[in-house]
DNA sequence: ATACTATTTGGAGTCAACTTAAGGTCAAGC
DNA sequence: GCTTGACCTTAAGTTGACTCCAAATAGTAT
């Protein structure tokens, strides 16, 4: 409900040549839970390409640049190092000839959240069991 | 193998009045794969209470203890912060009457994990939809 | 034209979690 | 009795990932 296009200062500048769909970096921050900051950290840091400027120098989001800020904002949440993204980012931007090193990355990375899969559901276990013995503490306390 | 008590300078200080067991911060340190100084870090920090130490203030690992060092570095390994780990020490050495606000650290922690994993699942299935994209690049590209 | 707000850049500051350094103690071997 | 090596403590330094700040510019509203 809350649209482009109806609150001052910014409101009705986007769509201006009938292309539609360009966000600002106000907008992609509040889509994406992530602050105008980041997203200017993640773009100066080599983690997304360069976003699309408008002819004043202000970021333009277009769907491929949204696309880069999801892929980030995944990866990062999960764990994958900046420097990881940054190198991926890399190569893919120097073409089809880096696709077995983006590979290696990938398959790399991969392994590492699956380990770091494994140290979670060990915690998981030990925090499940943890929490039935104090349950178990608990209920009993108030016997007798 | 390697066992204890064959090395100069410390060897066979182990033992010394026939308990057994106890181990060096150096045998810790290997046995967990943790330096010594983040064993000493995790103690000074409180992430596992007060090591015992041999009547000449070196730290002497009792079953006690590594359980605790155990502990420790599963849950860190995980993802928890220090900071969360201190608590639920500080909690434990408070006594009984602390139960309910642990049970409710881990729980709280317990979500933390579950919601991490989540985010690992989404990143892998991610990787895992780029990996087979850059293999059917790699076979493709060696055709005709 | 002027006020106001959003955005830009470059650079400095912060925070968590270690990690390293400096200076000192202690038991064993020569 | 002196050197050696593992250990001790306290304090400062490092790293990764943001996060905040200042000064300048851009676009819109009055």
């Amino acid at each position: 409900m809350k649209s482009a296009g109806t609150s001052p200062g910014w409101g009705g500048r986007n769509d201006r040549d009938g292309k539609g769909c360009r966000l600002t970096i106000k907008e992609v921050s509040e889509q994406y839970g992530i602050t105008q900051d980041t997203l200017r950290y993640y773009e100066r840091a080599g983690m997304i390409p360069r976003v699309t400027r408008s002819a004043s120098g202000h970021r333009d989001y277009q769907p491929e640049d949204l696309a880069w800020v999801e892929l980030a904002k995944c990866l990062r949440g999960a764990g994958l190092t900046v420097e990881a993204i940054v190198d991926y980012v890399r190569l893919y931007q120097q073409g089809a000839e880096t696709v077995p090193a983006r590979l290696e990355l990938l398959r790399r990375q991969r392994e590492a959240l699956l380990d770091q899969r494994r140290q979670i559901e060990a915690a998981l276990a030990r925090l499940d069991h943890k929490i039935r013995w104090h349950q178990d503490q608990a209920a009993g306390s108030g016997g007798t």
